[in-house]
DNA sequence: CAATAACATGCAAGACCTCGAATTTTCCGA
DNA sequence: TCGGAAAATTCGAGGTCTTGCATGTTATTG
């Protein structure tokens, strides 16, 4: 009988998350661990079994591509993700208490939910106004989100 | 100067989301309209031009497979979407409105969200129970969600 | 009605995400 | 320490969704 076992990558996967602080795509979460030390497949498997096990939550862009975020420690929350450039903050907000109970009660179990907010920062709109006609938004599902090399 | 033209696929397409109720998947408007009288890549990006003018409403399977829903003279609501077998229900849920005020004020604009619920239905516990071991559940994106043909 | 500009469609290709099967690695007990 | 069972990884292929570009349609104007 057995738990998950202790890999390589598995390794470089919680090592990488710990020192990330927000939802990060996982090309940029790939490149941290290093794209030579594992398989693109394996960090898709791996954070869906953490997130089976609690320990990573997933949000999303506004295209629908998936973002991942270490929970260790922190308390459920949800964000509001810029379209422009992605960025990702916390929304004031809670689901009110009723909902699930009542779902509950219909005859629905393993509920489970998603409450995302899109919107354009300051700094994109800003942007926006400057280099006016350029298009800035993030790109598309079935288009290069990037790997956006970071700063 | 032009608005949106008047095409063959268009009025089909109209055609069909009027007769469907709940939101549907793209295969299966495609399939309603005719798969001969347009490609599939039409009803897509005419979808996404009426879903610019508000005339119809994106939601989501689990898996993140898309579904879409006509929107004339309904009123804003939400849904939940059965994990194992895709149907769709209204739910008594509707945002907070301070929510998108203070993101507003934080500088954010063009703003939407996102509100999904997920859960197993009660059909799909029953059968859970019966066919012990089946595997039941929606496939996964990246899977054929397939047509099912339609009963 | 004919010519033209603007818009829409179809096709092919690519990005994201998932699965099946073969191979490799981990773990555990002898 | 070694061998074997079970789990993890990799590779390849396929499904959803989007885009670029060439081509076809629509609307407008004279
Ligand atoms: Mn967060
Ligand atoms: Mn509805
Ligand atoms: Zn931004
Ligand atoms: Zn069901």
């Amino acid at each position: 009988m057995a738990g998950m076992r202790v890999t390589k990558p598995r390794i470089a996967l919680v090592e990488t998350l710990m020192k990330l602080d927000g939802p990060v795509s996982i090309e940029r979460i790939h490149q941290q661990v290093g794209i030579k030390s594992c398989d693109l497949v394996t960090i898709y498997r791996c954070l869906a079994a953490f997130e089976n096990l609690g320990l990573v939550r997933r949000s999303y862009l506004h295209n629908g591509t998936c973002l991942y975020e270490q929970t260790l420690g922190v308390d459920r929350h949800y964000h509001i993700v810029c379209k422009s450039c992605g960025k990702t903050d916390k929304v004031d907000y809670t689901l009110p208490d009723g909902v699930e109970q009542r779902l509950q009660d219909k005859g629905y179990s393993h509920l489970s939910h998603v409450v995302e907010f899109f919107g354009v920062c300051q700094e994109c709109q800003q942007v926006a106004i400057s280099a006016r006609g350029t298009s800035i938004g993030i790109p598309a599902r079935g288009t290069s989100v990037g790997i956006v090399t970071e700063a």
